[in-house]
RNA sequence: GCCGUGGUAGUGUAGUGGUCUAGCAUAGGGGACUGUCGCUCCUCUAACCCGGGUUCAAAUCCCGGCCACGGCGCCA
């Protein structure tokens, strides 16, 4: 049957299909959204249609006379993921799903697919094919669900910080200097000039410090880092706070309680996103468990029976012994000076170890952070200990000379926590159009 | 960047020198079916990553390329 497309027109939807029950028994509504299923049983025909919230059945009896023939003829004919809107009577009928579905008085085909989809809702699809077809996976209940979920998320981060008077920023993406130290950066045409792609907004939110005392920023950042593994991204979103008066332990109590609120903002509002995901977040009690890195590292040649030297960064197979010991949400506090940036603040009792943590869940880091140099003349003797040039910061080293205060903040991974959140098996499935190594596409 | 594994219909897989004319499931086309809800039944369409080599014979063995996967390092 050869389907005409008919236009918008004046039709517009009255419901969602979350907003409709078995009590609208005979109300008139207008809906639409997408047809998720297709059933005939010659005489008697359903569609399954589904909108951004949810789905319902669409059923037309051949022996309804408010059915108009055109519709009955139309039902069979419908592709899975056709767009299409509905006009059409609540009926309140135990067999359906939910309870009641749709009598449809109008079908409007608004736009049709290709025949052959690539995925199919419910059937088995390797990731990779699944993010060369986003949009079509992204249809699928599940994987809506943990967009929603990262939705309520950033609203709850934004609610918390607001409440606790932080100003919400944004800094430059594109940098002119490659001489922050550490992570690989992405080299950019600007012109006629040398330029990145910014791997944090670590020394701009230190500067806003200075001026609205309590920052935070939820932006991407990048990281030329050939990683290929299920936690890493070359284009990634990061929560960034920095808190001036202030040092590791506000930071550490204030984010703590802005994950409480989080977890408890997610648990109330996605109660049925994480149903489907069939995720149960449990909200961690407070404090969370501070430990020092050495006790970390003397936890792990004691009990863990692991071979480590105090000064060695943590590995992801010491991570997964510790995880045996450690659950849930921890802090781990006072790293080795040595193995921080330039930026982190030396321990005044030991200059070997530093007001410098990392949040883990589990053998995950979600968060790292610390006290920030906020003394000129040390900061630049730090950026000689790193190797590092301080005429190449020259613009950054001019806010201490504006008045700097004493300030703290940290750095929290947005796709790790979402990966977490929803029991994702890979953090390309919590961020709509992923950035690996090997994928630029879609 | 390093080590390892793999690439078969739209999708997910079976097949590891010769009746493979490549099997199965699902999706797709056509048909039957008045309560489906992973509907059911009949029927049809549809595939060996690319290039070279070995062999009487290659989906299968070898080399190169491309792509993907698992792990490590690095980090959020």
């Amino acid at each position: 049957m050869d389907v005409p497309l008919e236009s918008l027109g004046e039709l517009r939807k009255t419901h969602y299909t979350s907003d409709l029950s078995a009590e609208d028994d005979g109300k008139e509504v207008v809906i639409g959204g997408w047809v998720a299923k297709n059933r005939s049983l010659g005489g008697l025909k359903f569609f399954i249609l589904q909108d951004r919230e949810g789905s319902c059945q669409v059923t037309a009896k051949d022996d309804n006379p408010d059915v108009p023939d055109d519709v009955k003829k139309l039902i069979p004919a419908l592709g899975i993921m056709w767009v299409v809107m509905v006009k059409g009577k609540i009926r309140a009928d135990q067999r359906a799903p939910g309870g009641f579905e749709v009598v449809p008085l109008q079908v409007k085909v608004l736009n049709k697919t290709m025949q052959q989809l690539p995925l199919v809702e419910g059937t088995n699809a390797e990731l990779d094919t699944r993010l060369n077809n986003r949009v079509l996976d992204l249809r699928f209940k599940r994987n809506q669900a943990i967009f929603k979920v990262q939705h309520v998320m950033f609203n709850a981060f934004r609610e918390f910080f607001t409440q606790n008077h932080f100003t919400e920023i944004s800094t430059p993406k594109i940098i002119g200097s490659a001489t922050e130290g550490g992570t690989e950066l992405f080299p950019i045409v600007y012109f006629n000039k040398e330029a990145f792609l910014s791997q944090s907004a670590q020394l701009y939110k230190e500067q806003m410090s200075s001026v609205f005392e309590r920052v935070f920023e939820i932006a991407p950042c990048y990281r030329a880092e050939a990683s290929h593994t299920k936690r890493h991204l070359c284009e990634i979103l990061t929560l960034d706070i920095e808190m001036g008066f202030a040092n590791i332990y506000d930071v550490l109590s204030t984010f703590e309680r802005a994950l409480v609120h989080v977890l408890q903002a997610i648990n109330k509002e996605c109660a049925s996103q994480l149903k489907t995901l069939g995720q149960k977040l449990l909200v961690p009690e407070l404090p969370f468990k501070r430990y020092t890195y050495s006790e970390v590292i003397d936890l792990l040649q004691t009990k863990g029976k692991y071979k480590i030297e105090w000064g060695e960064d943590i590995a992801t197979d010491a991570y997964r012994v510790l995880d045996k010991f450690m659950k849930g949400y921890f802090y781990i506090i006072k790293w080795p000076t040595a193995a921080k940036p330039f930026y982190i603040q030396p321990c005044e009792d030991d200059e070997k170890v530093s007001e410098s943590f990392d949040l883990q869940y589990g053998f995950l880091e979600l968060a790292s952070g610390g006290t920030r140099v906020h003394n000129k003349d040390f900061l630049i003797q730090r950026l000689r200990e790193k190797k590092l040039n301080p005429v190449s910061f020259e613009d950054h080293l001019k806010a201490f000379d504006f008045g700097m205060p004493p300030h703290a903040g940290l750095g929290f991974g947005i796709g790790r926590f979402l990966t977490v959140l929803t029991g994702a098996q890979d953090i390309r499935e919590a961020v709509l159009y992923p950035r690996t190594p090997d994928r630029l596409t879609p």
